[in-house]
DNA sequence: ATTGAGATTATT
DNA sequence: ATAATCTCAATC
C-alpha cells in the first residue's frame, strides 16, 4: 500500500477556508453587499487553470422597483430567473451581442437583487487572462470593465446559475479592508434608460 | 415572425 | 463618435 497525503489539493483546501459564505449574500441590503464585495477576490478554474483578481468596482441592482434592473416591474423570464433564487449564485447574461457580464445574486429566494462586478485588479493566471483577451502583456484594461473581466476569466453562459462557492467559480475573502476614504460612490454606468433611478448612488469603486 | 435595444469595448 | 454583433422580450 502506498501512502498518500491527507488532502489531495492543499492549496485548494486553503482557498476554501476563506470562501465567502452564503449568509454574506443573503443580506437584505444589496448596497451593503455591493460595498462588501470590494476587496474580495473572484476566481474561475477552467481546465485546471485558476484565473482571478481582487474586486475593485461593483454596482448594486435593487430589484423589481429599480428601473435599471433586468427584473424591474417583476419581469421574470428565462434570462432573469436566477435573480429570483437564493443569494450566492452567479447571474450571467450576454449583452450587446458580444459581452458576458457577471452578477452575484443577493438576498433570499423570491427577492431578486444582484451586484454587478465591473472590474478586478488581476492577481492570478495573468498569462492565461492575457491569452483570452488577445493581449501580449498585462495592461490596465486586462480586467477593467464587466465584459473584459468575464472574457479574461473565461466566464460565459456556461456559468449561469453557478454557485459562487463552487470548484470552478468562487469568491474568496482576502481579508482586505477598504477604508471609507478609499471608497468612491457614483451613479451606475450605462443605465440612462432608467430615468430617475439612473441617478442612484449605487456604483462603488476602490480608489 | 419581426424588431428594437441593450448593466460594453476597442477603434476612428 | 461609432461599429461590432446577437439574444431576448415585446409587439404585430
Amino acid at each position: 500500500m502506498v501512502s498518500r497525503p491527507p488532502t489531495l489539493d492543499c492549496s485548494r483546501q486553503k482557498e476554501k477556508e476563506k470562501i465567502v459564505p452564503r449568509s454574506f449574500y443573503e443580506n437584505p441590503d444589496v448596497v451593503k453587499v455591493a460595498k462588501g464585495l470590494l476587496g474580495k477576490s473572484l476566481f474561475t478554474r477552467i481546465e485546471g487553470i485558476i484565473t482571478g483578481g481582487i474586486i475593485i468596482e461593483t454596482e448594486a441592482y435593487a430589484g423589481v422597483n429599480d428601473k435599471a434592473s433586468h427584473v424591474y416591474n417583476n419581469r421574470r423570464t428565462k434570462r432573469t430567473e436566477v435573480m429570483y433564487g437564493p443569494g450566492g449564485i452567479a447571474y450571467i447574461y450576454f449583452c450587446y451581442g458580444m459581452h458576458h457580464l457577471i452578477n452575484a445574486v443577493t438576498n433570499v429566494e423570491g427577492i431578486a437583487q444582484a451586484v454587478l462586478i465591473r472590474a478586478l485588479h488581476p492577481t492570478h493566471g495573468l498569462k492565461t487572462m492575457c491569452e483570452r483577451r488577445g493581449k501580449t502583456k498585462v495592461d490596465k484594461t486586462l480586467t477593467s470593465g464587466p465584459g473584459s473581466l468575464c472574457k479574461a476569466l473565461g466566464i460565459t453562459m456556461e456559468f449561469y446559475g453557478e454557485p459562487l462557492d463552487s470548484s470552478r467559480l468562487w469568491i474568496k475573502d482576502s481579508g482586505l479592508v477598504v477604508p471609507d476614504g478609499n471608497l468612491l460612490t457614483t451613479p451606475r454606468i450605462g443605465v440612462d434608460y432608467a430615468g430617475d433611478d439612473a441617478l442612484l448612488p449605487y456604483r462603488f469603486v476602490i480608489l
